[in-house]
DNA sequence: GCAATACTTGCATAATGGCGTCAGTACGCA
DNA sequence: TGCGTACTGACGCCATTATGCAAGTATTGC
């Protein structure tokens, strides 16, 4: 049997699910959004809102609301001084973030799974 | 001027805005997507639909339309035999793309950039 | 205090996306 | 040819979200 069928593979917890956040990716999925933190890593420096906002088309307030959105999905953290914000974008903790799913991932790949791909527990458990 | 305005910085085109990829994003971006991936990596063989379909509550159209969302991302393959079709992931694949990112991410930040954090070109072009 | 700057927030609108229902298509088998 | 299985597609409902505009809230400088 090998590894078992998609219901009772499911049932196993592993450190993907918790990879896999929904508020970071959504976070990431929007082209304006993606491209705001693009700019903000590499510019490679805490950057204001006005200043981010020079870099695309769209309304001021706007991209005060995606980067506040950001920081809110830890992608971003927002340092106010005075009457203006400086975010900044942590290349670092994503990237890792980044190779951490990765080997997540090739934590379930059958080459280097629990058993191989030749056996699997009854219970699809592994 | 340490690295630019993120005007400029904008401008360069690096790896990082490809592998950004939106509709990869999104696709990875959904709770039950992301469930129903999770369940084909953890599986480690190709799956039918219906057998997907038990992993989770949602209907089987539903589940359906999911996986053919996945795979037109690219974060599956579809293997249509007869009238089931097989959707399989690509955990290696799907794995090097998370890497991919990680180092594209390195490639911006200020300790190993063009510049070394201390100049940069007046076009921010690096 | 007053004006200017730097953001944030409320509101209305439009677009997007997830979902179930149900009908349709494609295939296998007797 | 008829029936059952395995999906896919069209449709409508509803929740969420992206966006611009306008008003509001700090904060700074004069």
């Amino acid at each position: 049997m090998p590894p078992s069928t998609p219901k009772q593979a499911s049932r196993r917890r592993v450190r993907l699910d918790r990879l896999l956040d929904p508020a970071l990716l959504r976070a990431l999925a929007e082209p304006t959004r993606a491209k705001l933190l693009s700019c903000l890593l590499k510019c490679g420096r805490p950057c204001s809102v006005t200043e981010v906002a020079a870099c695309c088309s769209v309304d001021f307030s706007t991209v005060s609301r995606h980067l506040a959105t950001m920081a809110r999905a830890g992608l971003l953290t927002a340092d106010k001084q005075g009457r203006t914000v400086w975010y900044s974008a942590d290349g670092e903790s994503l990237a890792a973030h980044f190779r951490d799913l990765a080997e997540a991932i090739d934590e379930l790949s059958p080459d280097e799974g629990c058993c191989g791909g030749t056996a699997c527990g009854s219970d699809g458990g592994c």
